[in-house]
DNA sequence: ATGAAAGCGCTAACAG
DNA sequence: CTGTTAGCGCTTTCAT
């Protein structure tokens, strides 16, 4: 491994000069620096990165933490929070939790952290108590969760909210027995599907229908194969059921599948929301009616809200909420 | 900032004991020991990542370089290779290219792969000549396209043959005009879709048809909004078309929204046959008919060949293909 | 069982 | 315009 100081001997300067070309810093002969131009060249050296961030005490990157690659919303947040980094001049890596407490308290290492200038949190399996416990002195924003201790910065989306409008608007169409895919987290924490079916709820008392747990369908996991099943089963449990609430596009994609699979035409005969208005949304079924939670919002929200905590560690925290919107396309009925 | 040295003070020891504790290495009274992982605990203490890594010359820590986040092949791809990597004990991390030959040159950034044990990339950009001219001392395993210099080790997936495969099942099941979508790179280079076009056509020249140049879809980018207006405005310049066989997954469920528009029959008037495997596909469109590429395999290859280059820099670069299998669904007819 | 010294590769601060 | 000194926080090596 060839290094900077390889690289001063072989040019006849010093490492200074070396760094100082490299960094376009200071004043350098122009004849000095195509010697060391050419010399980096010739022996192909690159600075190390690792030595350079432990004498700068920074590294000029951020990390975003997210439960799982695998997962559509988390893949476009990346993108759109590499690009608001990108013009920050700073880096985005991605790391995965992997959807568990122990994931994310693993993902949540002190020493991972400190590697990075800031990172964005995206919590599922943690609870408060496991949140208020963290110990960070990495500038630290949390993402997705409802709610969150007031000394972190958060941005979240309008899950309860978002989830009543949606609802609402099954209800509008006609649906009178609005089943919710999804169920709520076994903890009873207030997870993105427990405020969503805390939504779902809302929605149905407001228009003065029963939340029955039989309209409840739980799922082991939010996956379409999971809510496929699981629709089939709950359909032909109660053939009542005229309108189906999924908690994720994924889960609504699978309740498709399930609700085509029993001959059931949507959305005349039941008619299917789904939540976050993945891009594929607009091309299954003729377009799948599904609530926007705002996804461009929450990642200049998020890298704004990171920038802020990076320059300044003492700045209030902010607790953020994106406006959620629904989108009506073809597998509801218009009101 | 509270470092090793901090500790040991508190704790009445020298650094080194803290760091033998800390690393369960040395021999270290359990007294001691005790005392400095209460001291470790009371000040929060947590190791300098950076410092460590410098001083030991490897980070415990591999990259995955991904064109795109926001890909759902991607996302899988990331999914696996973490969980593969996280049994050697390795982290994985992920970063973006953009996609573009810029992207990846500047993603492929020595000082960046530097602080790396290993690197994994997706080829997406770059020509063959611009892998050539690299001179990465990390590390480094080449995924995804087809052609790649002999120096490199190199997974890739069985585009061309995946795609004949894919082509000879649409003519099978009675298609005689099928056309592709998705087009080649308009550098010529060795991509993606253009192995699967190579396939395309030999499939078609294997059934004494012709591959006519009004049967190429161009796409500006393969996503399911540009896919859908191409196919829907191909049908309406030829109605002869009786089969679509899309580049990827993502441009067939554009491309069965597009013939939904035109009215069209799937697979009565029109089959449709997409590639990838993604999960949703088996849930599109009642199920779609496509190419499994084998992603568990080249996750598997790649990790192997990745550790394997870490272990032995000089060992014999290896190419290996991934074998590709047709998947029979819905959106085809049975042969 | 514990500690002192040296140094990983780089850059901030200052000297010339 | 260029070079010297010091040290970022840790681990390796060797001594006690």
């Amino acid at each position: 491994m060839v290094t900077m100081a390889d690289v001063a001997r072989a040019a006849g300067v010093s490492v200074m000069t070396v760094s100082n070309v490299l960094r376009d810093r200071g004043r350098v002969g122009e004849e000095t620096r195509q010697r060391v131009l050419r010399t980096v060249a010739e022996t192909g050296y690159a600075v190390n990165l690792t030595a350079r961030n432990l004498r700068r005490g920074r590294a000029d990157a951020v990390a975003l933490i997210v439960p799982s690659f695998d997962h559509a919303y988390f893949g476009d947040l990346a993108s759109r929070l590499a690009a608001l980094f990108g013009e920050r001049g700073l880096h985005l890596v991605v790391e995965q939790s992997g959807a568990s407490r122990e994931g994310e308290l693993a993902a949540l290492d002190q020493a991972r952290l400190r590697a990075y200038d800031g990172v964005l949190l995206s919590v599922v399996g943690m609870t408060a108590a496991d949140l208020n416990a963290l110990a960070v002195t990495t500038p630290l924003v949390l993402l997705g969760e409802q709610e969150a201790p007031a000394r972190f910065d958060h941005v979240s989306m309008a899950n309860a909210e978002g989830a009543r409008a949606a609802v609402a608007h099954l209800v509008a169409g006609g649906s009178r027995r609005i089943a919710v895919v999804g169920g709520e987290d076994p903890r009873g924490a207030a997870t993105m599907a427990t405020e969503r079916m805390a939504g779902w709820r809302a929605a149905l008392e407001g228009a003065g229908l029963a939340a029955e747990r039989g309209l409840v369908v739980r799922l082991e996991a939010f996956e379409p194969d999971a809510a496929r099943v699981a629709v089939r089963e709950a359909i032909a449990r109660d053939p009542e059921i005229d309108g189906v609430f999924a908690v994720t596009d994924q889960v609504a994609i699978g309740a498709l599948a399930g609700l085509a699979d029993a001959g059931l035409d949507v959305p005349g005969r039941v008619q299917v929301m789904g939540f976050d208005d993945l891009r594929i949304a607009r091309h299954v079924a003729g377009g799948l009616s599904t609530v926007d939670p705002g996804a461009a919002w929450i990642a200049e929200a998020a890298a704004d809200a990171l920038a802020r905590r990076m320059s300044d560690p003492d700045a209030e925290p902010r607790h953020l909420t994106a406006p959620a919107r629904v989108v009506a396309r073809r597998t509801t009925r218009p009101a």
